[in-house]
DNA sequence: TTTCTTAAATTGGTTAACCAGATTGGTTTG
DNA sequence: CAAACCAATCTGGTTAACCAATTTAAGAAA
């Protein structure tokens, strides 16, 4: 059994090194907001590195909204000027994969935001979508088996129904690494998740009742466990 | 002038296409957590389409925490069971761009919470960057310049004083965007912006006295002017 | 000189060939 | 019979060649 030393890192590194040198090279030229880049090939053969990495790191970039890249023109800066440009890429050199606590941390305070929106908001749609993960997860506890996805599919279903896409895609980027870890660490326990039947009822009710206030209360007795857990994972 | 059809949408129904396609193959050989899918080639060649595409898709798989791709040996479905990973890929497929109102109303709900945390949790070196982040921003104000981007990075340096790495990396996503539509929609005008000078410095004293409560406070009287705003843009 | 035309050069995107490492199954060896 | 070995094969990643749309600028026409 070896120790595995994750070839991503590698990668990673090379592409953070090639970020930074694109941001070297803005701030060389001076680019300004709408400027245009060297082409894909003279940045690889500038930098030194082959075309698909260039690629790659614009792309990352450009998920983060920095560049924009047109089909047979070239990529440009994004209209943001050069002192906000600087300090995200730096910002984003130095991220590092999100440690659990923080993901749990954040999955609380998002969902005791959507599930107030929920409330407010929710359709009859979607209500009915959220009870039929209700159910779900309900029966899946009943027989006894394992209910970690059910349960965060629920949650899910309601962030759906808060009506804010962007909190709910950022439900959707935690809640794998929330599954996995909670397998990996037996957070929901099957004793638990008999209580949690109800607390997830609960929650439904208050949602179909369209009360802001309950819903958050009702979501905050269901996180009560989860407070404990975060904070006794170690490190 | 012609209507610009953007021709990333094009792309991405490809790519949807294609993630959906791997989500049917998943389900019609019951593929179960760790399982193997078939290589790039055989995939791109069933579905009829370019290896690139299916590399782009599965690397759009892997962001989202559903897939995992190692060197010379695979491409391998994520700890998490079949259930959660269809309700995922469907929410995945659903995703469309945020709207303006979604990033505000979000990032309002972040800061909020990343001001406490700040407060609470900021090292010396961290405060310190945001002091600098304050002074730029005053600075620039001061000379009857733009600081759009100077007002963002002093929020940006609060997220990551939070020591929340999730939120931080929220933080950093929304960002551009939020810049983008400050400075079309004219959010933060030169007299607002004086106003903002003594706002900052208040929330930053308040992180200094590691008084949360405080800076909430502060905080919310900082976005007071926000929430106006984000709800008298039209949609 | 100005404007329109057009063809060559440049662009990001796509496809195909290639590479090194991992896997696998049959063979050998103890 | 089981463990160790090795080569053929398969893998994701990399590189290079190709494509179509776009841009550019030179040249023709006014």
């Amino acid at each position: 059994m070896k120790i595995e030393i994750l070839p991503k890192n590698e990668n990673d590194a090379i592409q953070k090194e090639i970020i930074s040198k694109i941001r070297d090279y803005i701030n060389y030229k001076n680019l300004e907001p709408g400027d245009k880049l060297p082409s894909e090939r003279k940045l690889s053969e500038n930098f030194g590195v082959s075309r698909s990495s260039v690629r790659e790191a614009i792309q990352t970039l450009e998920f983060y909204g920095l560049l924009k890249s047109k089909p047979q023109s070239g990529t440009f800066v994004a209209d943001i000027g050069s002192v906000a440009l600087n300090g995200m890429i730096t910002d984003i050199l130095r991220l590092e994969k999100p440690d659990f606590k923080s993901l749990v941390e954040t999955r609380i305070l998002l969902e005791l935001k959507t599930v107030r929106l929920a409330a407010l908001r929710r359709s009859k749609e979607e209500l009915k979508e959220i009870e039929e993960a209700l159910e779900a997860y309900a029966t899946k506890v009943m027989n006894g088996e394992d209910a970690v996805q059910e349960d965060l599919l629920f949650h899910l279903a309601i962030a759906k129904a808060s009506g804010n896409s962007t909190i709910n895609t950022f439900m959707l980027t935690i809640t794998p690494e929330i599954i996995t870890n909670f397998t990996k660490y037996h957070v929901c326990d099957k004793n638990i998740a008999f209580i949690g039947i109800q607390e997830h009822r609960d929650i439904y009710e208050a949602i179909k009742k369209q009360d802001p206030q309950l819903a958050k209360e009702k979501m905050k007795v269901h996180f009560k466990m989860l407070y404990q857990y975060c904070y006794n994972i170690p490190d």
